[in-house]
DNA sequence: CGTATCCTGACC
DNA sequence: GGTCAGGATACG
């Protein structure tokens, strides 16, 4: 979004267009059309969400979801492989929407219409602590990891540091929500802060190999707990694989 | 609440 | 060929 945002704000629009069934759908031609000769007033970030405000009020919506990124090119360069749609920009500047899944949000919101769905919290904000966790949890009847990732409760958490947090704060991911004590969540919020640091995060992408194993629980299956050596042990939750120390991580 | 679904690619 | 993948949503 950083990159994104160097790459735009200010800046006019010559030309997008969608160019993957999937992304038709939601950005079809006429409404690519419509961005032309538009300024990107701004850019800005909401949890996993990204929003480009436009000089007529209207909001391109974006979102990654699995794979996605910006590649920022040049109208000259060949379009990337998996690139599922793009913008130039009147100054030669070209942002793919690189996504093999096909899985991203790219869509256009006239002004007035909102362009996000309800968020919780911000995961980086410092107004996230025990007493606000005690709440927004406080009615929820399934485990904590799979409450974490609900953007309604936490806005920008997701699978990796859902577990990282929850292995740094020593909590198991089927503790049940709602009946986690507050010295616990105060461990919790502490750990959700400490995780999004980029300090203790890996400076690339899970995927791109070398900044695998970079975590302390994620993709470590198998692995010893770096904490008291323990075997790491992967569930489903919700779907999706929860990584976490049976030893250390207790409900 | 969990599950199926949207997609394609990497890896076994 | 099967399994898994950083996410969200519609549905039961």
């Amino acid at each position: 979004m950083r990159r994104l945002k160097r790459a735009v704000e200010g800046k006019t629009i010559a030309n997008a267009k969608a160019i993957h069934p999937a992304l038709l759908r939601q950005f079809p031609d006429a409404t690519a059309r419509r961005l032309r000769q538009r300024t990107i007033d701004s850019v800005e970030r909401r949890g996993k969400h990204q929003l480009l405000h436009l000089d007529n009020g209207a909001t391109l919506h974006a979102h990654f979801r699995m794979n996605g990124d910006w590649l920022i090119t040049s109208t000259e360069d060949p379009l990337d492989r998996f690139t599922r749609a793009f913008i130039e920009l009147t100054d030669g500047t070209r942002i793919e929407l690189q996504d093999s899944r096909a899985l991203a949000a790219l869509k256009l919101h006239p002004k007035g219409e909102d362009a996000l769905p309800a968020l919780g919290i911000e995961a980086n904000d410092a107004m996230l602590d025990a007493p606000h966790l005690k709440s927004v949890l406080a009615k929820r009847r399934g485990p904590i990891k799979p409450a974490l990732m609900d953007q309604k409760v936490i806005a920008g958490l997701g699978n990796i540091y859902a577990a990282e947090a929850l292995w740094r704060s020593m909590i198991s991911p089927r503790a049940v929500a709602s009946s986690i004590s507050l010295p616990r969540l105060e461990r919790l919020a502490d750990a959700i802060g400490f995780v999004l640091k980029s300090k203790n995060r890996p400076p690339g992408r899970y995927t791109d190999n070398e900044f695998r194993g970079r975590f302390q629980v994620y993709d470590r299956e198998g692995e010893a707990c770096r904490r008291c050596g323990t075997t790491i042990k992967r569930i489903q939750q919700a779907g999706r694989s929860t990584y976490f120390c049976p030893k250390c991580q207790r409900s």
